[in-house]
DNA sequence: AAAGGTCCGATTGGATCCAATCTTGTATAG
DNA sequence: CTATACAAGATTGGATCCAATCGGACCTTT
């Protein structure tokens, strides 16, 4: 109950993810997984917090076996961590974490937005300009996040093998609850990117994205030090 | 049972594997997943094998459930893949996800590397040469593979985060098992190493591991090149 | 004889129960 | 008054049992 009433306000969106997960996976591991992995990338569960098998079980209505199957999955996801008989908490980024994984998502997407530039075709490029047309619309709304993961998933699924997608969606899901303040700033980064997409210069494309990434860190940086030194000096993140 | 009969003859790795991993660690799903994890390195259990959780449960003498925390923890790892009532096997790489696992392992590594230059102290320096020094005398035996993960991953842990430190070990983790034979030009690679961190300029040492890496992935496709051609034209891997 | 459907065995997913470990509060000794 | 040791409660790890799902064999039908 405690990963419950510590929400302060919208507990109602996490019984919302709750509820209207059920027709959707085949087995209840994978809809706890999913419903938490989105719980932690919308800020409803925020870092540091403990969330207890009982707890997480009770919401779920299911047994404690399903539940401890997906913290399991996040915890190698590095979303949670889990501590041998002391459970898992939601895993907090140190400052130069934060750093670290935006390096290397510059690092990797601008490798993978190389290929999908040089293998896009008219017609995925088509599809791809369709979807982000419906995302803004969907802003605020409760499906927003994962609308946005798939717009990238298939993005970056035109030129690249699915190991280099997944790789990308993760680091993507680990700092995705960081920037959940910033969506004035990213409602139209998908139209910007697929500019330059169209036009077809794989080294242009890859500068863009990189001074794009190296610009949101910034701010990440900026907003997460200033926090910080407003609640008082301490270290990165108490375990 | 199948887990076992089907290796073919280095079955007694296997239980040595099990039976020297007791005393080390905190719980049994830590102990299985670290066993099933040396011997996905090992090639002991080889791509597309059926790992079924009750021949596992048997081999550990334990129950199914800690195996079922494991295979997921592995799956999220990439090392084995879960298909819900089908069970687990062992992940098998096409050519092009191994040459991009390659790639990515550049540029990551690089990075890292550049940075564990930079701040590596004499002292640290040392005591990476003792470690070196010992990895030849281990070669071909059981702890092999655990003293080179070691030595790799304190050699980064220098100068790098936590985060960084552990998406290098699993980029390799998943390599690992397509590199076993390659071992006669990997015994001094980590003497190489250090001799280009012991100079003490991170361009020149990110340009040697990068030659490096692009070396041993060559070679690396040209084996499983040929390979495939010699068991017959197959589709990467069957699922 | 080939294609489709149905039934049964095998394997995995989930629930309940028990054991082990950690945490917290309390009492006692210094 | 502080610090350490002990003990009770709570929480997690592991085992056993039951249910759901998948695969293949056999049979029926056209």
């Amino acid at each position: 109950m405690t990963a419950v009433d510590s929400a302060p306000n919208p507990d109602t969106t996490l019984h919302q993810l709750v509820t209207t997960s059920h027709g959707q996976f085949r087995t209840i591991e994978e809809r706890v997984a999913s419903v938490v992995r989105s719980a932690i990338a919308a800020g409803i569960f925020q870092p540091g917090e403990h969330l207890s098998q009982e707890g997480l079980a009770q919401l779920f209505e299911v047994s404690r076996m399903p539940i401890r199957s997906a913290l399991r999955q996040l915890d190698a996801e590095g979303l949670v961590e889990l501590h041998a008989h002391r459970g898992a908490t939601v895993r907090a980024l140190s400052l130069e974490e934060i750093s670290d994984l935006y390096e290397m998502r510059i690092l990797i997407e601008t490798f993978a937005l190389r290929k999908t530039v040089a293998a896009i075709t008219p017609d995925q490029f088509e599809n791809l300009a369709i979807l982000a047309a419906e995302l803004p619309e969907r802003a605020d709304q409760e499906g927003w996040l994962e609308a946005r993961r798939s717009f990238y998933r298939t993005f970056y699924s035109i030129g690249n093998t699915p190991r280099v997608v997944s790789t990308i969606m993760q680091f993507r899901a680990e700092v995705n609850r960081y920037t959940t303040g910033l969506a004035d700033v990213r409602l139209h980064t998908h139209d910007d990117l697929l500019d330059r997409v169209k036009l077809g210069d794989p080294d242009l494309a890859a500068a863009w994205l990189e001074s794009h990434l190296r610009e949101v860190a910034g701010e990440l940086k900026r907003r997460v030090a200033q926090r910080s030194e407003k609640e008082g000096p301490q270290p990165p993140a108490g375990r």
